[in-house]
DNA sequence: CTGTGTGCAAACTCTTTGCATAAGT
DNA sequence: ACTTATGCAAAGAGTTTGCACACAG
């Protein structure tokens, strides 16, 4: 193994290189912010400028970049919420979401809380690829 | 109550002043177009289309304008799907999707057929404004 | 008439792309 | 060295906005 000061960093390297992916700095650093934190629901632009102020000096171009290699490599997945932003999901496992519109945000609902039941047979010669529940969420207002 | 469909045109007149929007021609056009067929998922630039090759001389922007006013209105319901573009939805009541990536389209899941167990309470303050299932589907390959 | 709606084009946001330069192996 | 990744800036898609003119009531 490589002497790294972190073993996560040596992960992380392992992780890209077992995705084809050289482990540039840019792609390290930004999997470190993916990958090394708990499950995360991310925009493009949020995490550039995440990566700018830890010091990360890195283009939005190369995020986008690098957002799309890493969810062809299985790493993110698209989360689908309404809007024009792309947010892209560090926990490909199957589960679900909260979205806040006040302020944008997506949160996991707790694993395992949620079940679909009946789930009618797709159309002919179609497979589920995966089912997907967004649960929009607002502020409760009380005596507005 | 949307009555669904086989509003005449005088109806879908009244829908208009029912919501406030005065019936102008194309406000009226572009109602028949939406509501006078069956439940519909359709983009902006798609009902221009539609509404240019059926004679109908409207501009893209206040197609936009009439698909916001008509939302706010009740009368439709944005979906959300992955991707840039923005689908109105005709069916305002509790249903779900399928989408379907290769096609980029999206159809209704049939009604009741789907239901959802164990909703987990949403977070303090928070309350559910409503639940969007998206079942993804692709096409069958034969070995599976 | 009076006020609201429409059309046009420009502005805006988010995302992608082309090409020269920099970095990884 | 040789190849692939990055950065920049410009281009692209989709959507919104401001303002003069047109239309509904």
């Amino acid at each position: 193994m490589v002497a790294t000061t972190k073993d996560s960093k040596g992960d992380v390297r392992q992780l890209l290189q077992g995705a084809g992916l050289r482990p540039t700095r840019q792609r390290v650093a930004l999997a470190g912010m993916l990958f090394l934190e708990e499950d995360r629901h991310i925009a493009a632009e949020d995490l550039h400028r995440q990566a700018v102020e830890n010091g990360v000096p890195v283009s939005l171009a190369t995020v986008y970049n690098t957002l799309h290699q890493f969810t062809e490599a299985g790493l993110l997945r698209i989360l689908a919420v309404e809007g024009q932003r792309t947010y892209f999901d560090t926990n490909t496992s199957d589960h679900h979401h909260y979205y806040m519109e006040e302020s944008n945000t997506v949160m996991d609902v707790p694993t395992g809380s949620v079940t679909v039941e009946n789930l009618p047979a797709p159309p002919e010669g179609m497979e589920i690829a995966n089912v997907d529940i967004v649960i929009r969420l607002r502020k409760k207002r009380s005596g507005k």
